[in-house]
DNA sequence: TTGTATATTTGCAACGATTACATTTTTTAT
DNA sequence: ATAAAAAATGTAATCGTTGCAAATATACAA
């Protein structure tokens, strides 16, 4: 069986391994710039033996060919875009979705950085998300009693 | 002795113990967006007995005072900048030199986050700065045969 | 088909940045 | 001077990620 991510791999020289396809089917069907967590918990209920180096390994792999951007919205933790066009990231910081936004930021460049080769753009905001109940007066509370948008003592 | 990055702390309501006060002294005099180590290796040949623990418990404190903003232009290290207003960065990726850009997406948050409250802006850039060195012909080699822009095999 | 080289996946150990936590030191107030 | 509070220190633990060697799958030549 031929898929659309199988043959979006040949086109792009990655063999479509089993693992590979299922991955890049994955990020193209979900979009919800996902951490490798987010991956390898979906994936393992119909591919019970995947491994997560697999998972860091294809990525990798399908970050050099541009089929996937890394995401840093997060400290400690990368999140993969299989959107590879320039936008920016908007993270609510009680719901946790992320959103795709767009961008142009070409005029920029020239004035504040002359001579300046730009080879990648990451532009990310936090803040709250225009759902109600992200915006309703009793935020979540995390273990430390902080709302999940201050910081934590 | 009371130095300006002692007022400074206590103006924010931040107890300006001796640690502090240097750590806050670095960043204000160095304004080179230093990681942990960064700090830690400079001040330590004055204060042997510096703890790695003390600068992290330290600049959480700033952070959480809005003293101090966390870059993540580097996926794996949380650099730290005492410049807290709204601006950008771009990271060389020949000499690694960060510098600050000039930024003002005021508009932009209107017609693509309706309703949304945005708390904090990150944007960063890679590229070449404009130094000879950053772009002659040769590029450094990393241990890989690659350039430090490639990404690794 | 069989054998063999190559590519891919897997599992586990190791690494590095960060955090937790208990102890020690310093500061503050009485 | 003493007790209480705040801050700093050192070590161990945590967690995301990477390294690596063994196992598995794939491709290809004879």
């Amino acid at each position: 069986m031929t898929t659309k991510a199988d043959t979006y791999l040949l086109e792009n020289n990655v063999n479509p391994s089993y693992q590979r396809v299922k991955i890049m089917e994955y990020l193209l069907r979900k979009k919800n710039h996902p951490n490798i967590d987010m991956i390898f918990n979906n994936l393992k209920k119909e591919m019970p033996k995947l491994s997560k180096t697999t998972i860091y390994n294809t990525l990798k792999l399908f970050i050099k060919r541009n089929l996937v951007s890394p995401l840093t919205i997060e400290d400690n933790m990368l999140r993969y875009d299989a959107d590879t066009k320039i936008h920016g990231h908007f993270k609510c910081i009680n719901c946790g979705i992320i959103t795709d936004i767009n961008l142009d930021l070409k005029n920029m460049n020239r004035d504040e950085l002359p001579g300046y080769t730009i080879f990648e753009h990451h532009v990310n905001f936090k803040g709250r998300c225009n759902k109600k109940s992200c915006n309703k007066k009793s935020f979540n509370k995390n273990k430390n009693g902080n709302t999940n948008w201050e910081k934590s003592a």
